[in-house]
Parts: structure tokens; sequence; C-alpha cells
DNA sequence: CAAGATACTATACAAATGTAGATTATATAG
DNA sequence: CTATATAATCTACATTTGTATAGTATCTTG
């Protein structure tokens, strides 16, 4: 997605940011459902007709910034390289991607309520798909045999992005560091049984 | 929510009804994206000025439709009573689950295609609700020691509907009952460590 | 069953939506 | 730099949305 929007003509990427930066803008104040598409084209500076040219509607604009949004988190916080200990990688990824969302949290907020895919609901997917071919290093299917990696990585990716989403969501019913240490407890770990 | 249903006025619950089963009429023909309020008040034979009376846009009615399947597919595929074995809880209740959406498939992939909430994605925090209070039973927590209640719940349902969702939307990639079958390697063994 | 409450209908209207066609401005390739 | 392609603007219009107000039908309570 990223690489195909470098392919577009300067104007069309002028006009995206001009939007996507209004919509923002505008989430700080409004909910969504309260935002027109003249309310942000305004804001924009693009012409309305200009919007549907790149648009169908606001929820497609929505969804666009959300792409956006979580190509930046995946990329951000996804861990490179081999992965040599599955067990510290989804921690580290785990903590990335909470720290990340935390500190975009009004705009988290604001995606929930809309009513649209949240945020994290999308980060699911991509995040599965990304896990998925890390997940199929030789290195990481030694600790879950036998085991097809599209399923462990959909099983992780789910369980992973639904504790942050009830992290962020919750006013915080548990410390971040608690909520790290028993998401452990439910990681495979490296070539040894659970330890207690 | 079901509960309050029942305090409604007649008039009330015809109404919804009819706005309900207008929506599920018109999804089995357009996206909900194409369809607009007149459509389906005009299918519903319902007023337009009646339907702002219930729901102040398309999407609100599109979640309180959901919220409704998804208070059925809780009821039926979530097994009653005490929880003896929690292994086989969750498959019992994924499998349920898996059928119960299967059967409504063309409803299933037009919400996911609507770009608005999923049932699944709204269907993970009831799961979630449900489980934890079963979770929360001493009979399942000698299985996860030390593990706060509700982080549990959320890892289980996130992975559950996560396995479920991913299922539903391939085409197929995998038979159920593999999928059954490595999903169970997941789940935390009673009294004993995972086995080989 | 009658009275009062309240939900539905009807009409009207301002605002927003989505689209078509013509014109102007700008990016890109040669 | 120039020619060409194409994106953005502008205008106009039919449709949809969301709301306000008044009248009609229906439910519920006593």
């Amino acid at each position: 997605m990223n690489e195909s929007e470098s392919h577009l003509d300067l104007r069309q990427r002028k006009t995206r940011k001009l939007l996507v930066d209004a919509l923002i803008s505008l989430l700080q104040q409004k909910p969504f459902s309260q935002l027109s598409v003249t309310d942000i084209c305004q804001t924009a500076m693009v012409h309305r007709t200009t919007f549907y040219a790149h648009f169908s509607d606001k929820q497609e604009l929505l969804h666009y910034m959300l792409h956006q949004l979580e190509q930046e988190c995946i990329d951000t916080c996804l861990p490179q390289g081999t992965i040599t200990n599955p067990r510290e990688y989804f921690l580290i990824a785990t903590e990335r991607v909470l720290d990340f969302l935390s500190a975009r949290h009004t705009l988290y907020k604001a995606c929930v309520d809309s009513g649209a895919s949240t945020a994290a609901h999308m980060l699911e997917d991509y995040a599965a798909q990304e896990l998925y071919q890390r997940i199929s290093q030789p290195q990481f299917q030694k600790t879950v045999p036998h085991i097809h990696p599209e399923i462990a990585a959909r099983f992780y990716a789910g369980a992973m992005l639904s504790l942050i989403r009830w992290w962020l969501s919750s006013d915080v019913p548990v410390t971040k560091e608690l909520l790290l240490q028993n998401f452990s407890y439910f990681l495979p770990s490296y070539e040894t049984q659970m330890e207690e």
C-alpha cells in the first residue's frame, strides 16, 4: 500500500495528506459521526468534488487514515530480523504497540467511538500477516511444532490485540507491567516447558 | 439489553423488528454502503421520521441488529453450567460459534464488508465478558493460576474470535477439524503441562 | 372501556451528499 | 521547455439526510 502511494501523482499525494490531516485535526474536536465531508474539505482547503474523486465517503477516508497509522505501527513496533526468542519477540511487540497507541490515545479513542472498524481491529489483520511471515521462520516453528503457522499467527495476533484493546479502552484496570507479565504466561517457552 | 427490549411499547418493538428485517433482507442484495435510510424505510414500510425516532443513522441500526445477533450467538453457543474441563469448554464454544456464523454466512460477510464494526469484533467484547464470569469460577482458575481472570478472558476470547474471523473470511484454507485441533494445542491442559 | 400518554404519520425545509460536465492548473515524459 | 495527460476546481442539479411541527392512530393504565 505504501509503495503504491509513492507512485501517485504529486498533486494526489498532496490532496490526500491535506484530507488526512484535516480529519485528524477535526477528530480532536468532534466525534466522527458529527463530521461532514463539507467540514473536512473546508478544513483541508480541498474542493468537495476532489474529495469524491479520492474517496467515496468519509468512512473511506477514515479507513485510509487508519491504514497509514497501522503501517506506521507495524513498521515501528514489530522487531526486525530473525526471531531467536519467540517469547521475547511477542513481549517486545506487545509493549511497543501498547506504547505506540497510548501516545496516540485521543485519536485511538476517537476511532473506537466512530463505530467504524477500530484501529486495533484492523491492526489485527496486519499484525497477523506480519506475524505469519515471521512465524514461518524455522527458528520459531521449533517452538510450536505441528501447528499450522497461520493459525499460530492468528491466535497470537488476536490474543495480543484483544489485550491491548482492552487495556487501552478500560481505565487502566491493571498496570502495564502486570499485563505483560500475565501475557508472557501464555507464550510458548523456548525449548522448555512453562516455568512457574 | 434484551430484557430492556421487552419493556418497550408494542408499537416500538414492531417498528424495530420491521426495520431490522428490512436491513437483513436488503443486505442480501446490496452492500451496506449502498443502502439509504429511505430504502430501508420503504422496504420496512415505516415512515422515515419514525426511523430517526429510533436510530440516529443507518449505522446505529446495523449495530442494533448485530447486537441482537450476538446475544443470540452467546446464548446459543456458550456452554451453560459449571466448567469442569476448560479445554473442552473452549473447544465446544469455538465450534458452536463457527457453526453459528457459518449458517449466517451471507449476513456475516455483508457486515464485514460494511466497514462497520464486524460482528466478530463486537462478539469479542461480549464473549470476553461472558468468559470472564465463567473463568472466575475456582474450577477454572486452578488451570491458570496466578493469572488475572479478565486477562485470561480477553486473551482467549481474542484468540478464539481471531481464528473464527480468519476461517470465515478466507476461502476455507484448512478444515474445521484441523482448526479446532490446532486451537486445542494452545489451551490450558487440566492439571498437567502441555502435551507434545 | 374511557382517558391520557405516546408512538406513528404527514408535510415541509435547510443542509449535506453524490455526481456530471466544462474549465483551469499542474505534473511528468520526451 | 513544451506538449500532453491528468488532477483540481467550478457550477449546477437531483437525491438523501436530519429535524421541526402538527395531526392521527394505538397502546396502556385505572
